[in-house]
DNA sequence: TACATAGTGTTATATTATAACAACTAAAAA
DNA sequence: TTTTTAGTTGTTATAATATAACACTATGTA
């Protein structure tokens, strides 16, 4: 799993709040959610996300500007991230999916050029919202 | 190809912009760059942009917030994209690779959901980068 | 202790994006 | 031709997202 990191008071406070979410959370709406707990400015929020995002235990979702929580082992500390994303009730799930891991891991565009990194989002319709 | 899409004075000015530039281009940009030919506010802008993106001509760089033209005739107006971005110089690439599309297509998750759209972001080292 | 590294709190500001509304234009239906 | 419709435009204002800069504090380690 995940090295551990021991995470600061506010790195906690606001890991806490995403990974007991059920949806991605907004910076702002994480800022609201945690000012009662003494964090009063979005650059508090900012930093929080920005370690958390590094070392790999929250993800942003790119196309919504949110953050969720890490549920996936295989992706080694934020580099190779892969999410499916309902456009009607905005669900996001992590994909871990080993084939698909592999298949973005080894591939190689023409040029040669070397990744070290990917993120990739799905989007369509999950099984709920087909069903209406 | 595209679709003909007889593209507006204000979407033709834009597309014209993005079309010419080497790498991905800001909306904030774009708006400086288009004062003088009549494009006055930021939504003129954006308007311009949705209605680019919609209609496969250009593409979102969701992790840039940028914008650059469709320059692959596989990615069927702008439901399946991928990118490769150096994080040293910024040089965005989209890819094309019928291997990755015909992969990424048929992609199916575990729970059965069935994806209409995709967008891949690769980040790594271009050529030149990985040189220096 | 002393030093380096990382995190904190704060104010201000930059950057990205949309709401709301009135007016205009082109294409097609009556 | 007139009317209608859908889409685009121009405009002001404002919302939402994110970072700069600076002084200060905590923590680990030599």
């Amino acid at each position: 799993m995940h090295k551990e990191h021991n995470l600061t008071k506010n790195q906690k406070i606001i890991f806490d709040l995403i990974d007991k979410s059920s949806q991605p959370l907004k910076a702002y709406s994480i800022l609201y959610n945690v000012q009662k707990k003494g964090i009063k400015a979005p650059l508090q929020v900012y930093r929080a996300l920005d370690k958390l995002v590094e070392i790999g235990k929250i993800h942003k979702i790119e196309s919504r500007n949110a953050f969720i929580a890490c549920h996936n082992s295989s992706c080694q500390v934020a580099k190779a991230t892969a999410f499916s994303i309902c456009e009607i009730c905005e669900k996001v799930t992590e994909i871990s999916s080993a084939g698909l891991s592999k298949y973005l891991a080894n591939f190689k565009d023409k040029d040669g050029m070397k990744y070290s990194k990917y993120n990739l989002e799905f989007f369509g319709l999950c099984k709920k919202c087909t069903l209406k």
